[in-house]
DNA sequence: TGCGGCTATTG
DNA sequence: CACAATAGCCGCAG
């Protein structure tokens, strides 16, 4: 097998290719693979064990690998090869294009300048063996109108390394236009770097997605017990639980035709009765009346119980927590608004009771890192707002910021955080109109992301991503919905400018993280916005936690060069993810 | 059966 | 109670 990676390797080599260039790789088990250079070198390579060839090629060479998408580095996870790098050309396609959707026909296009709604549809027909049945339309992958053609798109083709190879060339030209768009950004002059991170925490995603959660499946079972009771062991046995948990509730209510609580109209009915009038039953609402009547605590107690019941109950860890006691959700790399990353199966929302069934394997700990103030911090950086950037030199930039303004802290988070969000009421407003004077630069720049937002103006963020603002929605039925529709888009896009940026600077962080703790033994297993937790050997525990910390400035200076703001975390190595003073 | 509304959880 | 996400149940329309 050596020999077979060690042609490919020479090959490779003769076409130019140096370690971290860009390499793009089609492969199929029991087939082979194709590579390509940017050479335009097209490599079919028939073998059994394409994967060990790979495996060959990364160590000796290791390129950038160049994936049309996440499914290529989820085949390779899953086969056992985790490669350093790539350049993933539908996160690519959604750093330039926005929105979510990046299937290779869209990012094709999008590269040569079509319009997306000109790509030619896969209908019904374009089945597996159909394609097949087209003879000659595998021919040519690029149609007349320079689409990419629906058969070659549409993945259903069968492999030969052939086709491998010419699937290969077609994701290096790609990459190599998406690379010169970006390259050409001239407000957006690090958004090839972020394109790199983008791509690296596709295969962070597909790792994580593979390796999941160290739980403790005991522990989780006992924090579930405390709020609905021990497993059931029947379907009636769990009814009973459920009718004993409603009937804690009802026996506060009066009398009378009986009510169902997971109706919110039936329990503003009830509430109605005792007394207590409200426009809704949400629980910061019925927080407040907590002590106008028994019901109302036994309403919100109710409420806990049924979430854990329903949503992160002992079904959801048969679900999503493995024999290995590992906790598996799917990862995406960036939603479709902003760029944040997404988990399934409750991994960005588990209760926070929950965390301390979150414990590391016998011999590893988990180093627990969360910036601190990421948002505040990454518009002082994206704005370059000297006095911002003057007040995120303290480990705390509420207090200076609290100061300029003469205002208590709290006062001064709600001003700082309200900017952010776009918010036009309620306390605080007076202190958001001292921050218009205290940081000109700053609220000028969220200002114009609003403006645009309400326009229906695309923007990009800091790192490149495209903020797409079009009037999607439908026609407004009244002025006073068109103005609050408007306001909308302003206040999405003011925050999404932030979210954004801030976003990006977090994932090279974890790209870094993710390069420099391979050494030792260190993975991440968990990305939650602003927070990692790596799993690493106890040994190295104190060493992966300082590597947390010179990973962050070496990634916020990768991010922004010109490294004005400082950007601080609160890290910690432990065995339980709830033993952080979070 | 599909979908919008309401609710709760996280950042 | 502004911004983002996932997720479950209810009530209504088809």
């Amino acid at each position: 097998m050596g020999g077979a990676g060690a042609a490919v390797v020479e090959e490779l080599r003769r076409s130019g290719v140096a370690r971290g260039d860009l390499v793009a790789l089609a492969v199929a088990p029991g087939v082979g693979l194709g590579l390509a250079t940017p050479a335009r070198r097209a490599i079919p390579i028939a073998v059994e064990g394409p994967v060990a060839v790979l495996d060959h090629v990364e160590r000796v060479l290791r390129p950038r690998w160049v994936l049309w998408s996440k499914d290529t580095a989820e085949q390779l996870v899953q086969a056992g090869l985790r490669v350093a790098a790539c350049w993933d050309i539908a996160a690519v396609h959604r750093l330039l294009a926005g929105g979510w959707r990046a299937e290779p026909a869209r990012a094709w296009a999008e590269v040569h300048g079509l319009a997306a709604e000109t790509i030619p549809k896969t209908g019904p027909l374009d089945l597996f063996s159909h394609a097949e049945q087209l003879g000659g339309a595998l021919d040519e992958p690029v149609r007349r109108d320079g689409h990419l053609s629906p058969e070659w798109a549409g993945g259903g083709w069968s492999a030969t390394p052939d086709r491998l190879a010419r699937w290969a060339e077609l994701a290096s030209s790609v990459a190599a236009l998406q690379l010169g768009r970006l390259g050409g950004l001239p407000d957006q002059p690090r958004a090839v770097t972020v394109a790199r991170s983008e791509s690296a925490v596709e295969l962070l995603c597909a790792e994580l997605s593979v390796d999941g959660l160290p739980m403790d499946c005991g522990v989780a079972e006992e924090v579930i017990a405390g709020f609905i009771g021990p497993r059931p062991r029947t379907e009636d046995e769990a009814a009973a639980q459920r009718s004993r948990r409603d009937a804690e509730v009802l026996r506060h209510a009066p009398p009378g035709a009986p009510v169902d609580l997971r109706s919110p109209g039936q329990v503003r009915s009830l509430l109605r009765q005792i007394g207590v009038e409200v426009p809704d039953t949400r629980a910061w609402r019925l927080e407040a009346l907590r002590h106008a009547h028994p019901l109302v605590d036994a309403i919100l107690t109710w409420r806990k119980a049924e979430r854990m019941a329903t949503t992160f109950g002992y079904a959801w860890l048969d679900e999503n927590l493995g024999e290995d006691n590992r906790l598996r959700g799917a990862w995406s790399g960036c939603d479709g608004a902003a760029g944040r990353m997404t988990a399934s199966a409750g991994l960005h929302n588990m209760p926070a009771d929950l965390r301390r069934a979150v414990l590391a394997e016998p011999g590893h700990v988990f180093v627990r890192a969360d910036l601190g103030q990421i948002e505040p911090r990454v518009l002082a950086a994206v704005s370059g707002d000297e006095a911002l950037a003057r007040a995120a030199m303290a480990d705390d930039m509420y207090a200076p910021v609290a100061r300029q303004l003469g205002v208590d802290r709290a006062t001064a988070k709600v001003a700082v955080l309200g900017a952010m969000y776009g918010q036009t009421t309620g306390r605080g407003l007076q202190a958001l109109h001292r921050l218009e004077s205290a940081y000109p630069v700053a609220m000028a720049y969220l200002e114009r992301a609003d403006r645009a937002g309400q326009a229906g103006h695309d923007l990009r963020t800091y790192g490149g991503r495209l903020l797409p603002m079009g009037a999607s929605s439908p026609p407004a039925a009244s002025e006073h919905e068109a103005r609050g529709r408007a306001a909308a888009r302003g206040r999405y896009a003011r925050n999404a400018a932030v979210q954004g940026a801030a976003a990006e600077l977090f994932k090279v962080w974890a790209a870094t993280v993710r390069a420099r703790g391979a050494q030792l033994g260190a993975g991440i297993v968990l990305c939650l916005h602003d927070e990692l937790l790596v799993h690493a050997p106890v040994e190295h525990g104190d060493a992966v936690a300082r590597l947390a910390e010179a990973c962050l400035h070496e990634a916020a200076h990768r991010w922004a060069p010109d490294d004005s703001v400082r950007f601080v975390a609160d890290i910690s190595a432990i065995p339980r993810w709830s033993d952080a003073k979070g």
